[in-house]
DNA sequence: GGTAGACTATGACGGCCGTTATAGCCAGAG
DNA sequence: CTCTGGCTATAACGGCCGTCATAGTCTACC
């Protein structure tokens, strides 16, 4: 019935998701989403009840599905074609949107949590920051890398790309991408020949 | 006459970036920023006649140069004392507000531009980030690295800083940063030891 | 053919946004 | 004392926000 085949539902995630990496979460309205899926307004509320933070809740996973299904294929290469492949796909989004989309998970992960609870979408940006580091992690650790080390590792890998990324759209340049891609290939490098 | 003694000028400009680190800029309002400070509205559009942009500019530079000054005291010290310092400075402000506050130059840089004009606030972002590298490349210069060595170094370890600062603040956890720091610490002493 | 239920169309609600205008205050210079 | 000019107070402007309600439409099954 309702999981036939929706192509709407998806389209509005996807482009949620497309619209946060460019504006931010809560420069997004719910109605330029919509405008953006060329679903009416009416529809998000009937597809997401829960309103904006459900949509920018899925947006978040959606993403972070999206990659980590293209880090697990190219990790399959081992952890240096993993850290490749990871690379050039924020590359490519950052270049041939002209530096204007990045990374929508840390959209999310940069706005206040109101109060003292936590919201959903921020919830879901640490499980997918997390989920990545795990991917790479365990391939490290395969490729022979110690434990603790391959760790901390992939943490630094997620963090620099996310933070290379946003640092590219500031300065207009796909530069500083390729020089941490160079000092982490060299890391990955030294960290599971040993 | 007008630069004489302007406490409240400033408390606008550092309110506003503190805000900003918490909320991301779009979602703080100059009403907000004005009565965070303490300072009638009025006088926000006193003190910054280009409004919103002009303020969000300050405080990002306002920032940068903070940032900048304590980083080149520390990096007298040597490069691995500047990171320690660097990596601590960030650790402070995210753990003490509770992993609510970050970096507002990077909530500013993820931002979509309008159109094809690049917003002062942007550019201003660029330029702190391009700062905080020339200080910490200089330094890995004068002890030893090699100089695209250090200049790649040196933006790996900003852009791993500020993606590791939104990361801690999604799981609501330090240990990011800790990861990193030691992944940094050992990558800086392997590159000016050669 | 009828009926249920998924989807859409439309419009309204109160509320906050950035910005501007205008009038008033009040210290310090002459 | 007067007057100037930095600063404040207050109110308003149009506009977009998230959300909800209600009445439709249309499709798929009985």
């Amino acid at each position: 019935m309702a999981e036939r085949r929706t192509p709407s539902r998806e389209r509005i995630v996807a482009g949620a998701a497309d619209m946060i990496s460019r504006r931010g979460l809560s420069a997004t309205s719910i109605r330029e989403m919509a405008k953006h899926a060329k679903a009416p307004l009416g529809s998000t509320y009937h597809y997401f009840p829960e309103g904006k933070q459900q949509l920018a809740t899925e947006a978040v996973r959606y993403t972070g599905e999206w990659v980590a299904r293209s880090l697990r294929k190219e990790l399959e290469s081992g952890p240096v074609e993993g850290l490749r492949a990871f690379l050039a796909l924020w590359r490519k989004i950052v270049v041939e949107s002209d530096f204007h989309a990045g990374c929508p998970v840390l959209a999310v992960a940069v706005e206040e949590p109101p109060a003292d609870e936590v919201p959903p979408a921020l919830a879901a940006a640490a499980d997918v920051f997390a989920q990545w580091e795990t991917l790479l992690a365990a391939s490290l650790r395969e490729h022979g890398a110690e434990a603790e080390q391959a760790a901390q590792l992939a943490t630094l890998v997620v963090a620099a790309v996310e933070g290379t990324v946003a640092m590219c759209r500031a300065k207009r340049s796909a530069q500083p991408l390729d020089d941490t891609a160079e000092q982490l290939r060299a890391l990955v490098v030294g960290a599971i020949k040993r």
